[in-house]
RNA sequence: GGGCGGGUGGCCUAGUCUGGAUAUGGCAGCAGCCUCCUAAGCUGCAGGUCGGGGGUUCGAAUCCCUCCCCGCUCGCCA
C-alpha cells in the first residue's frame, strides 16, 4: 500500500465510524480537491436524503466530531463540504523514504496475477511506417510498459500480415523487377528501398494481363498452402520487416514476439476454424462461400452477413485472425489488441464468431482514430505522408540545433545521444499525450515543440534534480522531513505522492495519456520549487536534498513507464 | 441511411467511466524575471454559450433524450 492510499483509508474508517453514529450505513464518496482547497474532501449532500438534514450542518457536526490525529492534522467545514488536511511531515516522510529506497521501482505495484498479451503495431510489412500509423506502436508499447510498471506480467507480439495479394505482389515485384525499373529511394533502409518495387509492380499489374495473371496463380498457389510459395513470401515480407523493426527501435519500441499469419495456413488452424464455424446453427453456404449470421449479436444491417470463407473455400483475413486468437488464447489469460479505427467492424465479428465457437473471452481492444496531415486524410500513393522516420530524423536534428546552442561545451557524442533522447521523446510523448479515439492532424510545430507540454520539459525538471545532486555530492539521506513545511515543498510532497496512483489508474483504466499529464504537472511543480526554494547552502539542505532526488526517481520512472529516456544533463 | 467514436478560449488539450466547491494545462499574444542550484524555466495579464436544445438532480462538461458538425465503417480485401 502506498502512502497516500494509508491516509485515505484511515480517513474513510474515521469517517465510517463517525458517519454511523449519525445514523448513515453504507459506502460514501470521498474526493481529492484542488490542493488549495483541502488534501480530502467529503461532500455531505451525498447524506442529506438519507438523514433529511442539510448538507452544512452535517459538515458542521462531522467537523466537530472528527478529531485531529497522528494522520490528520485539520478537519473543518466549508459549504456542506467537510474539509482534511493531513499530516504532511508524515506523508513527506513515508513518500520520500519510499523513493529514495526503492529508486526506480518506487510507483511500482506488487506483481499480479494473470499473464497479458497484447498485441500491437501489426502493421503491414508494403512499406514504411508513416505517422498515421505510428500512433499504434506508441500507443501499445507505452501501455505494455505502463502494465509491467502495475505488476502485470506483459508480453509483446506484432501479427505479421504476410498473407495476401499485397505481399505477393511485393515478392512478385522484387523477383522480377531490376533496380533500375523502379524509383530511387530516399533511404537505404529497407523499407524505404522495397516500396518502390511494390509500387512498380503495382503499376504492372494494372497494364499488363500477363501479369496480372502471373500474380494471381502465384497467391492461388499460397491460398492453398503451399510452403513454397509461402516461404518465398515470408522471405521479401522479413526484409521489409527489417526496416520497420529499425524504425520501431529508433523510437524505442521493441516487442517481444512476430507472429505470422500464414502460419495458421501452414499448421491447418484456420481451416480448423472454417470447419468448426460450418457446424454452427448461425452458419450458411451462399454460392459457394460460408457466412455466418450475426444478427443477435447487435450487428444490424448490411454488416450482418460475416464471410469466413471465399466460393474457392480459402480463408479471409478475419478468419486468420480467428485461429490466431483462438492460439493466444492458449498462450495468455488476458488478451488486448491496439487497433485502428478502421478495425471495429473486423473486430466485432471476431469477437462473435468467438462467441460462437463457445469461447467466453475476447480480447480487449484499444481503437485508435488516425492521424491526418492538414491536406487530409495519409495517402502514399498520392505522397501526402509523412513517414515516422523523417519526424524522428527532424526531430533529433531540431534537439541536436538546441543543445549546440545551448551547451557548447559538451563534447560531440554527448550532445548527439541528448539530442537524440529528447528528439525521440517530444516524438513519443506528443502522441501519447492525446487520448488515443481523439482525431489528430499532424502539424510539424507541434510535433516538434520542445517547451510546455512536452517531453523536454519533463526531462529537463529532471536534468535539474540531477544537476543539484551531482553539486550536492553527499548529504545525510536520513535527514529529518518534517522541516519541508514551505507551501511549495509542500505541493511538490503531495505531487510525489500521487504517483503510484496514477501508474495503477493508467494501466486499469487503460488510459495511458495520464501519464503525461502527470510528468508535466509533476515537472512544473518541481521548476516553480526550484525557482523559489534554494536547495544547496540553505537552512534545511539535507532535507530538500531528499526532496530533490525524491523527485527526481519520480520524473525518471515516469518518464520511463513512457518509454521516453531521462537524461541527467541537457 | 445504419453502426461506432470524437466536438471544451484563435489553435491543441485534461477532466466524462464513478455528477459536487472558482472547468486542467499548453501553444500563439501582451507585460515582467538570469551578479544566486541549467531561462527547454518562472511570474503576471488577456482569452470560455464545455457543439445546440430539452430533461433528471440540491448540484451536469460529466447521466438521459434529441438535433447539428467531423472522422471511421458497412468487400467472397487485408
Amino acid at each position: 500500500m502506498d502512502a497516500l492510499e494509508i491516509f485515505e483509508g484511515h480517513i474513510k474508517e474515521r469517517l465510517t465510524s463517525e458517519l454511523a453514529s449519525l445514523g448513515f450505513e453504507g459506502d460514501f464518496g470521498l474526493e481529492r480537491p484542488d490542493h488549495e482547497m483541502a488534501d480530502f474532501a467529503l461532500p455531505c449532500f451525498q447524506f442529506a436524503k438519507r438523514l433529511r438534514r442539510s448538507p452544512q450542518s452535517i459538515a458542521e457536526d462531522l467537523a466537530a466530531r472528527v478529531s485531529v490525529d497522528g494522520h490528520i492534522t485539520k478537519v473543518w467545514n466549508d459549504r456542506g463540504y467537510l474539509n482534511f488536511r493531513v499530516n504532511e511531515g508524515l506523508l513527506g516522510t513515508m513518500v520520500v523514504r519510499d523513493a529514495l529506497e526503492r529508486r526506480e521501482d518506487f510507483g511500482r505495484g506488487e506483481p499480479l496475477d494473470g499473464r497479458v498479451l497484447l498485441e500491437h503495431t501489426s502493421v503491414n510489412p508494403t512499406g514504411p511506417i508513416h505517422v498515421g500509423r505510428a500512433r499504434n506502436p506508441l500507443i501499445g508499447d507505452t501501455l505494455a510498459r505502463c502494465l509491467r510498471m502495475c505488476g502485470h506480467e506483459v508480453t509483446t507480439e506484432y501479427y505479421v500480415n504476410d498473407v495476401g495479394k499485397q505481399v505477393v505482389l511485393l515478392t512478385w515485384g522484387l523477383e522480377h523487377l531490376d533496380e533500375k525499373d523502379v524509383a530511387q529511394a530516399d533511404r537505404e533502409k529497407n523499407d524505404h528501398r522495397l516500396v518502390g518495387y511494390y509500387q512498380a509492380a503495382n503499376r504492372l499489374m494494372e497494364s499488363s494481363p500477363g501479369v496480372e495473371k502471373e500474380i494471381a496463380q502465384m497467391t492461388q498457389r499460397f491460398e492453398a498452402g503451399d510452403p513454397e510459395v509461402i516461404a518465398q513470401v515470408r522471405r521479401t515480407v522479413d526484409l521489409m520487416l527489417e526496416g520497420i523493426k529499425e524504425s520501431l527501435g529508433a523510437v524505442n519500441v521493441f516487442l517481444d514476439r512476430y507472429a505470422y499469419e500464414s502460419q495458421f495456413i501452414l499448421d491447418g488452424s484456420a481451416k480448423e476454424v472454417v470447419e468448426r464455424l460450418k457446424r454452427t446453427p448461425y452458419c450458411t453456404l451462399e454460392d459457394g462461400a460460408y457466412f455466418l449470421n450475426l444478427e443477435e449479436f447487435g450487428v444490424h444491417g448490411r454488416d450482418t452477413r460475416f464471410f469466413f470463407t471465399r466460393k474457392d473455400g480459402t480463408t479471409l483475413y478475419t478468419t486468420r485472425d480467428l485461429a490466431y486468437h483462438i492460439e493466444k488464447f492458449r498462450r495468455a489469460d488476458r488478451l488486448m489488441n491496439i487497433l485502428g479505427e478502421d478495425q471495429k467492424l473486423g473486430q466485432k465479428q471476431l469477437t462473435s464468431a468467438l462467441r460462437i465457437l463457445g469461447f467466453e473471452r475476447a480480447p480487449e481492444c484499444i481503437f485508435y482514430s488516425f492521424v491526418s496531415l492538414p491536406e487530409g486524410r495519409m495517402s502514399t500513393r498520392q505522397g501526402r505522408v509523412v513517414y515516422l522516420d523523417d519526424l524522428v530524423d527532424e526531430a533529433m536534428e531540431r534537439a541536436y540545433k538546441e543543445v549546440c546552442d545551448r551547451r557548447p561545451e559538451l563534447d560531440e557524442g554527448k550532445k548527439r545521444g541528448i539530442a537524440r533522447d529528447i528528439g525521440v521523446g517530444a516524438v513519443r510523448y506528443n502522441i501519447i499525450r492525446v487520448q488515443a479515439e481523439k482525431q489528430l492532424v499532424f502539424k510539424w510545430e507541434e510535433a516538434l515543440n520542445f517547451e510546455g507540454n512536452s517531453a523536454p520539459f519533463v526531462q529537463y525538471a529532471h536534468a535539474r534534480c540531477c544537476s543539484i545532486l551531482r553539486k550536492a555530492t553527499d548529504y545525510n539521506k536520513g535527514a529529518d522531513l518534517s522541516v519541508l513545511t514551505d507551501p511549495y515543498e509542500r505541493k511538490l510532497v503531495w505531487m510525489l505522492a500521487q504517483f503510484p496512483e496514477v501508474v495503477r489508474q493508467a494501466g486499469e483504466k487503460r488510459r495511458i495519456n495520464m501519464l503525461p499529464t502527470y510528468g508535466h504537472e509533476l515537472a512544473s511543480v518541481l521548476n516553480q520549487f526550484y525557482g523559489a526554494v534554494p536547495v544547496l547552502r540553505s537552512e534545511h539542505q539535507d532535507a530538500r536534498l531528499c526532496l530533490v532526488e525524491a523527485t527526481r526517481w519520480t520524473l525518471h520512472n515516469t518518464l520511463v513507464t513512457m518509454g521516453i529516456a531521462a537524461p541527467e544533463e541537457m
